[in-house]
DNA sequence: TATGAATGAGTCTTCATTCAT
DNA sequence: CATGAATGAAGACTCATTCAT
């Protein structure tokens, strides 16, 4: 992907039909299927091919290129997804922080593939999505955290001691952190019977205590 | 058809000069160098000789395989650090966790590319370390771990609220998860202002609180 | 790390257009070729290409890998001249061993290739073809004749000092392997005059009396 | 070897010491041993260096080149044995016969490798060792032959019907060749009762009558 | 005398891409 | 709208050869 290669121009045609439309989507969840599973860098167009049954010839006529295949699944896959994510920074401080992490809960449950999509592609070094996550995603939810956060603070409503940008950090780090290396901590301690419940009312044991939280009396 | 030969010699001459043992070394830092930076299934050959300055059959000729350099920089540059890593589960509550905190900090000072490379290769799904970690590293030290908050919990002195397995992840995901995720942050928050002091001070300052640890009297 | 894929898609498309076919009929042309010549082993996909005027990745594109490149010219060129060869083990003692003769020399004067080929890569230590010959095609023909031979010595019809099995091995010993030495003795003698007539004129003078073969009046 | 490279420079030592000189006996019986097993172009100097116990740089230190080792082998392994092949073109019709097929065995029995170096590398098209036999060898001995073969013929003591070039050739495919062609007919008919004398029986008998051999009175 | 280090050229194979149909 | 055919560039790996030591 990273390899530079003559600028392949826009091919999408004019109006697709609905049989299009269909392939359209079947050829994007087979891509996101790929790059969760095997990363970006390693999905093949052929791969893609495969995994939606067509010729790889296809999917390069549909997209144009490996390059405009990743931002269409960006666009219409993953970003719709990240939409779901915000929270509205309002409401009693521990009620926000709960909504926050049944929310990364519920959307995870709904698309499974988010985390590992994540950590590879946003957290990684170098990784495909972090300059889309960045400039498109980013700005948005966790400025806004960060900011109700600080007001907070300022009002002795958390825990003194935090910065309350890591703050922004620290809640990732307790939950889609978690939820992305659930295959290595199910494994090593044969935590089968850790479900989401269990894990989301671990964190907020956590989170309730170490972040102080006072709802407003 | 395939001329078969024995799959791969071992290498490394008895005794190297100085000028080899020099250049393997070269080569092991270039490797891990693109691991880190690109991960370990995009990097080639060629891309680890150019970094070292030299010819991509050199590379070949040193390891005898990809997959042997891998092993390489695994055995000679990762395995250690990830040695260093290791805390005494011991000693009082509150004063495990800031040891290990500390200890976190101190190891990814020295190595700064571990938290990158642990993410995509460990913790990614389909990293090509996630074997290496669980079968050599892992089994030691996060069920230590969880044995000693297990057993702090049983004396009434870690947050009743948790689970010893999730506290684990919980710590990792407070440490060196915001420090593989640093890139994205700083660039997010602007936080230049926040360095490995401030950023230990904020995770001890959560997890003081949040694990209720109580240091025996 | 080696990125397993599918071993070698089954790549002879559904029908192959005119244009194709012809193509696919010169890559296995010019790797007879090259394999007549050269030998299997020696023969190089570069080499194939060059000879029908395409790139070596076509070729590998057409067959899959050099293996199968390998096993569609036995399919369809070894094996239907293989067939050829067969006699009837039947008729007049004299009459069939001149019928032997007749047919490798039909057959040799159609597929001139064939006495290279298969001293090469069948009788030659470790040939190419040595197991293709043994499991596919040698089964049928040797034992055959060879208990033609021994009937037609029972009978009192074939030299009682040949041994039957052995009477084959000369029988092709003095009719392929003349064929394929050709271009050596045609040298050492400059013996340009003789032609397959005056070849297999001397091969039944000489098996003629050898074999003692008398028919049944 | 086919291959031109540049043209390698004479590099054998002035006058090489007791050591090295076993050394290099090694190497050429090594070299001999790989050609007749796998093929002059299929074999590399690492095998070479393997088979002898020591380093590829050093097979080519000895002989300068691929090229050169070839050429050591054919003049210090292989014409010697050549060299053993000749018969006295003298003595009675029948006699002569069974002094050549005896002759043959007898070098064969001592050196077991001829046969399949023979096919490979001289009979087939291309083999690296034809030019050398053409230039070096057969000049010599089949020329002999077939003008004692001739003279014989003109004296009435050879089957009228033959040619005598055609009858150094099918000499040949009745000696030499069924030696080589061994492990194939040896597997086809299961064949391990065929010893030696037993094939040299079948051979003589086959030849006595068919070349009707008359030994003066 | 001998060899470890090093490399350019060549091995098979895969990939994204183009294009005629 | 869709794809089979075709290819240049790159992938890991091997080879004969050179050269400093």
């Amino acid at each position: 992907m990273s390899k530079a290669r003559a600028p392949a121009r826009p091919r999408r045609p004019g109006r697709p039909s609905a049989a299009s439309a269909d392939l359209r989507a079947r050829l994007l969840d087979a891509a996101l299927q790929r790059f969760v599973g095997h990363g970006i860098a390693a999905t093949t167009l052929r791969d893609v091919a495969k995994g939606a049954g067509v010729t790889p010839a296809l999917v390069h006529y549909y997209f144009g290129s490996k390059e405009q295949l990743l931002a269409a699944v960006l666009q219409e896959r993953l970003r719709p997804v990240m939409r779901e994510l915000v929270v509205e920074a309002s409401g009693g401080a521990g009620d926000f922080v709960a909504r926050f992490v049944a929310g990364v809960h519920r959307v995870v449950e709904r698309h499974p593939w988010l985390p590992a999509l994540w950590v590879r592609e946003i957290v990684s070094e170098g990784g495909g999505l972090r300059e889309f996550m960045i400039s498109q995603v980013a700005p948005q939810l966790p400025r806004q955290l960060a900011q109700h956060f600080a007001e907070l603070q300022r009002n002795g409503r958390l825990n003194a001691g935090l910065d309350p940008r890591l703050t922004v950090v620290s809640l990732i780090g307790l939950t889609l952190f978690p939820l992305a290396a659930r295959p290595i901590w199910s494994r090593v301690f044969e935590a089968s019977d850790i479900d989401s419940a269990h894990l989301q009312q671990h964190t907020l044991a956590l989170l309730a205590r170490g972040l102080e939280l006072r709802d407003e009396h």
